[in-house]
DNA sequence: TATTGATTGAGAAACTTTCGCATTACGGAT
DNA sequence: ATCCGTAATGCGAAAGTTTCTCAATCAATA
């Protein structure tokens, strides 16, 4: 888990026998600069590119954040109904878990480096090369334990 | 989290103005009696139903997969790619998270109660009511370490 | 600069999950 | 025990997300 710069992926990428192309830069730069506590969907970061003048296949958004999320530079995230959302995957200063009313999908951001280190410890003694560690918390928030609502 | 009986579950479905069928008590009974370790797609428990001659319709099981999920009588996990898949949640002595290999998908199961006070505490302090909480690690297994395979 | 194979883009296809609606049946009231 | 209102079921259709196919393109190496 390290924050990855163009040059570093692409070093990642050349190991493999795979290159480096502008969409993926593009990709990789664009979640690098989204605002924190954004988790894009590949339908969002397809739009957002669009709008920003360089628009990427929805195909090939699919396949990079595939690709992105298991060389660990990017943490596929399942909060909401529907669709998976993702964002940059940072070390420990940054890193962070979610809590997501189940309801209202009211999601909360929260840091926990002895969980973190749990998760990386575990990893670790059962040979397992880490690539990501979230705690995800499953619960309904103040307002939609006050409201009468369907589950 | 606690873990269900039919009558429990029934109490509380009435509370909300809710209906006890047979097919919620075939649904309890079956994530009760599964194997320990056994994740549940929704297809996959449709067939195994429909084998043992109660079956139930993939519409119903949709929902109430769903319901008993909100409810935290299950737990919605997504492990492999595709589909979501459940088990019965239950409470601490039993209570375990996954590591995952992106790769093979293989899991292991592991119990840490230190990481699940401290999901419980975040969630109390947000003043949140605890549905479910797992520690959700993505990795790559010994195995595929070795192999040259894709990502 | 030429070559090779990984990657892209576009649309089709696959697959999971939800929806609409007629029918059934749970459970409170009579 | 029976009736009634409405939640829940089953079926098929529909929606929505993700993957696949394949010709065209382009990154990286010699
Ligand atoms: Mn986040
Ligand atoms: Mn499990
Ligand atoms: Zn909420
Ligand atoms: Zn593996």
């Amino acid at each position: 888990m390290v924050a990855y710069t163009p040059s570093a992926m692409k070093a990642e990428l050349h190991e493999r026998g795979w290159r480096m192309t502008p969409q993926r830069e593009t990709i990789l730069n664009t979640f690098q600069n989204v605002a924190k506590g954004e988790h894009l969907s590949a339908e969002e970061l397809c739009e957002l590119l669009k709008e920003e003048g360089a628009p990427i296949s929805l195909s090939t958004i699919y396949r990079n954040l595939k690709l992105m999320s298991r060389m660990g530079i990017l943490r596929e995230l399942e909060l909401a109904e529907g669709q998976k959302r993702y964002e940059i995957n940072q070390p420990s200063p940054h890193h962070h878990h979610h809590l997501i009313c189940v309801r209202c999908n009211k999601t909360i951001e929260f840091k926990n480096d002895s969980v973190l280190k749990a998760g990386a410890k575990m990893a670790d003694k059962s040979g397992y090369h880490l690539l990501d560690c979230q705690l995800l918390i499953h619960a309904v928030c103040p307002a939609c334990q006050r409201s009468i609502m369907p589950v």
